[in-house]
DNA sequence: GCCCAGGATCACC
DNA sequence: GGTGATCCTGGG
């Protein structure tokens, strides 16, 4: 990986970079289609365009120490993606993995995932990109960029603070108390970042003290915003998967421990991958 | 108008 | 420890 800065846009010379995969996956939900193979929205309080070029990807507006300090990890741009299964012998995994070629996991911010995932609990991509971007565009702080209002993520304070009727008028329905509980206990002290010290099982149970954070959630916010990769959201469709292509059929619990033996340490890129790859090819 | 998809919680065994 | 009813709402 290489990159060049021209026009404050930083130029990422990769092979492995695909918006519409990295965006549409289910992994985020504030980034949005805006012209051919590009996307914008709003990550870690700042705006940004990401655009598929033929040398990789565009980052606008992206200085060096933008890049550094905090593109660079968002996009895990330090990570081989096609070395990672190359030897696996696993066909369903390796066709997976072709499939979705240029899927990226992002690093996102730890609380911003949190309130997400607990809003993703029982929903559609559709109904809970709609709920987070009113959240955001009510109680969110507005900034500008080059002449259109934006907004970031509201802190926990702000979402503790407002009362369930306020939460449910953005749509989130009965995972409102869920939304204020959790921000309440992350604005009191709990501390995500904390958990990266944590292994995989502590850290999983100490989120699910948050209200609205169940194993599923749990596992989306150590993957998608903690670096645990060998998390392993099970999900419908991933559930599907397994029994579809792997003939696995125990239950919840044993998914985990299936997942770790079968695709390793990094089982939630597996995870998303095979998530992808089961959704395309679903769509009637 | 009806029914479905989608995880966490709670009551219950 | 596991099972099943319930929660809300956009979209078919």
């Amino acid at each position: 990986m290489d990159v060049a800065y021209e026009n404050g846009a930083a130029l990422v010379r990769t092979g492995c970079f695909e918006p519409r995969h990295i965006f549409e996956n289910g992994q985020a939900f504030r980034f949005f289609p805006c012209g051919a193979n590009a996307y914008e929205g709003v990550a870690h309080g700042r705006y940004l365009r990401v655009e598929k070029v033929p040398e990789g990807a565009r980052l606008y507006p992206c200085t060096q120490q933008d890049f550094e300090r905090v593109w660079k990890r968002y996009f895990d741009l330090e990570r081989d993606y096609a070395a990672l299964f190359s030897d696996c012998g696993d066909s369903v995994l390796k066709q997976g993995m072709q499939y979705g070629c240029g899927l990226r996991l992002l690093n996102q911010e730890p609380f911003e995932t949190l309130i997400s995932f607990i809003v993703s609990a029982n929903n559609h991509v559709k109904r809970i990109r709609g709920i987070l971007r009113r959240i955001c565009a009510l109680y969110g702080e507005p900034f500008s960029f080059e002449g259109k209002t934006w907004h970031r993520f509201p802190a926990p304070a702000i979402l503790a603070g407002l009362s369930e009727e306020a939460l449910g008028e953005c749509g989130s329905g009965y995972r409102a108390p869920y939304i204020k509980g959790a921000a309440r206990m992350a604005a009191e002290g709990f501390s995500l970042e904390a958990l990266r010290g944590m292994g995989y099982a502590d850290a999983k149970k100490e989120l699910q003290r948050l209200p609205g954070v169940g194993p599923k959630v749990a596992d989306c916010v150590l993957l998608f915003s903690l670096g645990f990769y060998d998390a392993f959201p099970a999900d419908v469709w991933v559930r599907r998967v397994l029994r579809e292509q792997y003939g696995f059929t125990g239950n919840d619990r044993q998914i985990y421990e299936f997942a770790r033996k079968r695709f390793g340490p990094y089982a939630g890129i597996a995870q998303q991958y095979l998530f992808f790859w089961k959704r395309e090819n679903s769509k009637s």
